[in-house]
DNA sequence: TCAATTTATTAAACCAGTTTAATGAATTTG
DNA sequence: CAAATTCATTAAACTGGTTTAATAAATTGA
């Protein structure tokens, strides 16, 4: 748990006790290769941190896959639209790698934040912190080219390219498998 | 200041002394159509609180605007980018009509933080919200296409039609005006 | 290890958007 | 109110993506 501990801890100040009995609330899920968390029409009762892995979260319609998030080691994530008022999902978490993750009962975590005004806080800022995350992805979306997003992509999370299949990061970048081909081949050409 | 006192107990429960103390830390701007919160260059020290009227939150590129929101009434808004980190902000806040907005400085927000548990998890829950929001939108980018995401905006928001002139929605939908135009005329033969 | 399956690339026809430029409509302002 | 400016539409040529289909490469598993 030491690191999601540190995670914790480089959001706001925790006092020992607290943080040592919040750790009690995780427990932690070994997921084999293409095993969910989450599928389609069940709720999101848990929040996870990701110890290890890769998680996918993504939609499936027609037959046609849409990533909207890769979640690599050390990050919180669930679907929260689902989390949050208790709804059912439309989206998958699917381990894309054998993965180790650390899961909260959204029950737990709520209690917690209502005793402890620390965890309230840093329940608080590491919202603060993902919003700000998809706001820059917002911005990238929004204004720049396929080409830029790709070359980002490249630069900022070269691990995926390694980690995950080819279709997918094109389902990511909002592009076909084809249109990526196209595109890296362009790049290649100049 | 009844609307936001009401947005605020919306969240969750505050005590009444606590509250009408926290009003005290807002001060209202009244602002004219093309005037400005933000500018690039420029750290976002305040939250802002909608009362009346629409705010673009957009960046100016080679002459070109891209928008990335549109607020309106009763909303929260700032820079969240700059403001989190007090980094200079690369993006406008600009009023596209006359305005009324509540502004309450970080500092102040901050220690209202610190000083009430209440208000910290006000602070969460409406962060929380915020993003979940944005997450739709990333959803909606991501997967939807130009026209249906139009549609969409027709339905949610018919008010921004009105009172935001045409290139500015086909910036926020990711196209050019001509685009737009076309879009539209194609939707209207069918 | 070899067969089956999945994934990646390429080609060709197509299309929804772009850019540039012109015109017309609407809004602002002296 | 007229003149100036800003904004919206249209046209025409273009482009970066799409779809469909075929082939090649890589991965999986009996």
């Amino acid at each position: 748990m030491e690191n999601l501990k540190t995670k914790i801890l480089s959001y706001t100040k925790i006092d020992d006790a607290v943080l040592e009995s919040e750790m009690k609330n995780y427990r932690r899920i070994v997921l084999q290769k293409g095993e969910t968390l989450l599928e389609p029409g069940h709720v999101a009762t848990h929040m996870y941190y990701l110890e290890k892995g890769c998680i996918s979260y993504h939609k499936e319609e027609e037959g046609e896959i849409k990533v909207l998030e890769f979640y690599t080691e050390d990050v919180y994530f669930t679907d929260l639209l689902s989390y949050v008022n208790q709804t059912l999902s439309k989206y998958y978490l699917k381990a894309l790698e054998p993965c180790v993750v650390l899961a909260v009962d959204k029950k737990g975590l709520e209690k917690s934040f209502s005793n402890s005004h620390q965890l309230e806080r840093f329940g608080r800022l590491s919202m603060q912190e993902a919003f700000t995350k998809l706001l820059s992805r917002v911005e990238r979306m929004s204004i720049r080219s396929n080409e830029e997003r790709y070359l980002r992509l490249v630069e900022k999370r070269p691990d995926l390219f390694q980690r995950v299949p080819n279709y997918l990061i094109a389902s990511y970048l909002g592009i076909t498998p084809v249109g990526l081909s196209k595109l890296r081949k362009r790049l290649s050409k100049v």
